[in-house]
DNA sequence: AATAAATACGACTTAAATTGTCGTATATAT
DNA sequence: ATATATACGACAATTTAAGTCGTATTTATT
């Protein structure tokens, strides 16, 4: 329980491989992707979702690819899993509050105080912690 | 994503529900089913599993059911959470390290410090702050 | 003793989410 | 021009979670 995806997986190990590039130079999903044995397409992808977001910069045609281009020291760890995937909860009650059963729940406020801490606690985290 | 799963929300929901009840009393699977509106075979599996580990005691027969036996108190949540569901951690192979490029792979050790500090969060909180 | 209502539990089916693939468009270095 | 990269939506395959069913066992009640 509490797993990561694979996308999110994919995405730290090519954030790590950017990070040790030097300044400037690129890595395309192709490399990254026969480097470390993911699929490329699924990765391509997931760098757009990045690149969309501005936290790698991605460049066009032959010789291109992607380049981190964001101050990883300040992309707390909360946001970057909520740009791959949905918001980041125990339960989507968090968020969500179209729940028949709201009154009789009892279990809400004790969730949420969960929720609360592991979110606190990416958000204390960032991204340079992780790939660097 | 960090989504608990449904056997854990409705194992937490019957636990609250026990925990209201007068010392001693039993409350039925199907008792809790009815009133919060779950599936009452997937409850009752549940309540089985924690059966089993003696966190509340079954009695059989007609006016049977489960009550609380163990000091809320004393089960911390990564153990509850690993009753119910596997291992909590962001990924496998912080168990299991049977993965083929754990060499090429460069974010084990980061990953890890994220599943430690998770483990320990849920290992300071108690059943007790959950249902209570 | 028979019955009904509860737990116990494995096998199975269904549903949902994740993962991976494909096709097509666009940009650009050579 | 062409080859190679990103961009991205649609689709298919796979895996996991959720829910159901059948049968056995226990036990209070009649």
């Amino acid at each position: 329980m509490l797993k990561i995806t694979r996308k999110v997986e994919y995405a730290l190990i090519a954030l790590g491989h950017l990070q040790q590039k030097e300044t400037g130079q690129l890595a395309s999903a192709k490399e990254i992707a026969e480097q470390y044995g993911i699929p490329q397409e699924l990765l391509a992808k997931t760098l757009q979702k990045l690149a969309r977001e501005k936290i790698i910069q991605a460049v066009k045609g032959p010789t291109g690819g992607y380049r981190i281009s964001a101050d990883t020291n300040t992309i707390n760890m909360t946001r970057f899993f909520e740009i791959l995937e949905g918001p980041v909860g125990l339960m989507d009650c968090y968020f969500d509050t179209n729940c028949i059963q709201l009154n009789s729940c009892n279990i809400r406020t004790p969730i949420n105080r969960i929720n609360d801490s592991i979110r606190s606690m990416l958000n204390q985290m960032t991204l340079a912690d992780i790939t660097t």
